[in-house]
DNA sequence: TTCTCTGCAAAACGTTTGCAGGGCG
DNA sequence: CGCCCTGCAAACGTTTTGCAGAGAA
């Protein structure tokens, strides 16, 4: 955890940015909550609870800083609001994700996946891949598993 | 391009919904610059040259029920817009997007690419897949050749 | 000082909604 | 009549921005 603060320290200010107290504060909030894809205004709330004189354009400004830097990936289900995952450490690859229509869950997938398909895009349509961004909708397992026992109940 | 209007048309009618002047121009539209992308924004402002007196709400609505009827795919850049593609007709895959990040043109691949992977993840995750969104982000061929001019010249 | 960063409030943006009216069965 | 649909304007939720001040180098 600690030497993961560090790292992003070191990334800030190799583009001579500072770590201040509100953009450690966040960044701790989303190492915490790794898993849970928080929207900014998530994130804003969290902050708040240890640093109640934040502001939730700080927040913004500060997510929009991770992004640039490629700390956070800026994401989108398509329900409005856009959410930041904090990228995996040492990890080349993005990560995938699968989201739940039934419950809303959204699991993550770290493996990688697209290599072949990346392979193709690039041979076929002479098309330099530097970003992707895959997203699956459908029904996860536990919201399979109760559909059964619905049935069968 | 008529009998597309015209099962578009039954598509409607079979939920007992009617496609009115509005959502007829709206369509149109859509056929027209289905290579496009569009936004609600740039649909009502070309729907208007037809119509003029059609509103953007009517706009908004009719992407809507356009989009519940799966006749068009919602899509979402990451650009704070949502963007409308007509499903291509027939088609029981989704297609994926190349967006180049140095244009911000948007190639579009037809192809069902994720056969294998929605294998491995309805195996691996036990995740049943109903849909799926994939973009690219990197550099379209003719970015790539015009920075190899810039570069010779 | 100079420069970056912050908090607040206001603004901007894309999108949705309430409502009164229109059109058609 | 009833019902669906429309246009307009207002409202909404998210995100950005202007600005004056704080704080570090």
């Amino acid at each position: 955890m600690e030497h993961r603060i560090e790292r992003i320290k070191k990334q800030l200010h190799a583009q001579s940015y500072k770590l201040t107290p509100q953009r450690e504060a966040t960044v701790r909030v989303l190492l915490e909550r790794e898993e849970d894809h928080l929207s900014a205004e998530d994130v804003y709330l969290l902050v708040k609870e240890k640093a109640p004189e934040i502001g939730l354009a700080t927040v913004y400004r500060t997510l929009e800083l991770l992004s640039e830097l490629k700390v956070v990936d800026k994401i989108n289900f398509g329900d409005g609001v856009s959410r930041y995952d904090l990228r995996k450490e040492g990890a080349e690859h993005f990560h995938h994700h699968l989201v739940c229509i039934e419950c809303g869950s959204v699991e993550e997938i770290v493996d990688d996946l697209l290599g072949d398909v990346e392979k193709i895009v690039e041979n076929d349509w002479g098309f330099q891949v530097k970003d992707h961004r895959l997203t699956f909708h459908g029904v996860c397992k536990q919201c399979q598993e109760t559909a059964v026992q619905s049935k069968t109940s």
